[in-house]
DNA sequence: TGGCTCTGAAAGAATATGATTGATTGTGTA
DNA sequence: TACACAATCAATCATATTCTTTCAGAGCCA
């Protein structure tokens, strides 16, 4: 067995059960009791856990990061490190939009000392905004109530009052021919007014979103920089031989 | 069992019991009696608990903490109260205004069969409102970290589409002559126009903002409707002698 | 081969535990 | 109040468990 495969399996029993004696996780990784001892020290260090004499117990740290969302899922994480990659392009003084959706929402950690303004349409976004202490303004209009975005033409209207160095859109599918494309003719009304009043437009997507058509189109793909997670380089090439759009690979 | 988990089990009898014999803990972990004094002990060094001949009691600190925590709870009983008896003044498919702030963020519960349409500018209400099922719009503009409140020219922009049936608002104090009034100067503007926009004002507080005057006026008592909780008959006498306004006690 | 890391085993130190004992406190009775 | 008895306590010691340190062997790579 693998050390990072001992390490997962500590942290998930941890996750589980909140405590772990030594004897338990010698049972569960036949490894033996040095090792796991070697492990637990290790996974101290890193501030995944708490040692306790004759185990370990979850780290505080970790229960709260838990509580917020949960990370152990793969495509999160593939998630987060898109947003981070995203997130990059902002510069220290933006003036940015950040879409509703759960893509842009993993960029506000990585914005945090970039000194920003942010305007959003994403109610959902606003704990970790603030929490960030990122200066926000959110935009008016109704609450579409699965997604907590915010649509409609009040919406629009106060959008318009704002100009922005960079928008972060999040779509449901890219396409040479279609361009962004999502299901909610409103939200795609956002998007695109959002994008005409940003200098440098940004589209935040993965890989599976390649050649996808939702019902309501936004605007063609040379209208924004493209930024996927996972995507292959002839895939890359075809697109920027057809057209002029930008493609950036996290 | 390890030395944490008894802890726990420890605390959590304590707070559910209020005070345990040492033998019951004895029971309860399999430990020996040895072992458990050295438990209270530890915990009473930590200031987890008060040791008393034969068992524990919960910490004076944590028992101030519940019965602040109790305290806020009764407070909340009211507030939950009053808010129950400010929703009844809500007509089936009016559209209103909530203001934000806790008062007012207890009466969507009773909203929810009344087929109301919301506007906001309390982003906290949100949540609360979507699991309602309630159609909700929320203002535009700043958002304050502490309150979440949203604020400034945008809301007033936003605010100023909307006509309402009736504005529900919390302030921080009521005076005879000063009338209405709340610390931020931008919710009071908020406030002041929701006031404006409705064919009928409602100003929902208890007894303790009687005559309490803080920083920014928002308008003259008897342009609402006061409903107020624990408030005496006298002090309700005086109120509708001196002003035209109206008071209502829940 | 030599250097590197990871692992398991072992020994002694440190800690936790349970039992015992005599002291202290609480309780009931006169 | 004083006294006796029971319950509870702190202190101590022996044992058991867990921890740290150390060393040596296995596997790997250049």
């Amino acid at each position: 067995m693998l050390t990072n495969e001992r390490y997962e399996l500590i942290l998930n029993l941890l996750i589980e059960k909140k405590t772990v004696k030594i004897q338990e996780l010698v049972d569960a990784t036949s490894a033996s009791e040095s090792t796991i001892r070697r492990d637990l020290n290790d996974l101290e260090d890193l501030n995944k856990l708490d040692r306790i004499h004759g185990g370990a117990t979850i780290s505080e740290r970790i229960t709260k990061e838990l509580s917020i969302s949960d990370k152990s899922s793969k495509n999160l994480q593939e998630k987060i490190q898109l947003a981070n990659y995203a997130a990059s392009f902002v510069q220290e003084g933006d003036c940015i939009f950040l879409d509703a959706g759960t893509t842009t929402i993993q960029m506000i950690p990585y914005l945090k000392d970039k000194k920003v303004t942010v305007v959003t349409n994403g109610v959902t976004h606003v704990d970790l905004l603030m929490e960030h202490e990122i200066t926000t303004y959110l935009t008016g209009g109704y609450i579409k109530s699965r997604t907590r975005a915010l649509v409609g033409p009040q919406t629009i209207q106060t959008l318009g009052d704002y100009q922005f160095d960079k928008c972060f859109l999040g779509v449901n599918g890219f396409h040479l021919e279609i361009g962004y494309s999502t299901p909610d003719p409103e939200e795609a009304a956002v998007k695109r007014l959002a994008a005409t009043l940003s200098r440098k437009t940004y589209v935040v997507a993965d890989h599976s979103k390649y050649n996808k058509v939702s019902f309501a189109a936004i605007m063609p793909l040379d209208k924004a920089v493209l930024i996927v997670s996972d995507f292959e380089k002839q895939a890359i090439n075809l697109l920027e031989q057809k057209t002029t759009v930008k493609v950036e690979k996290s």
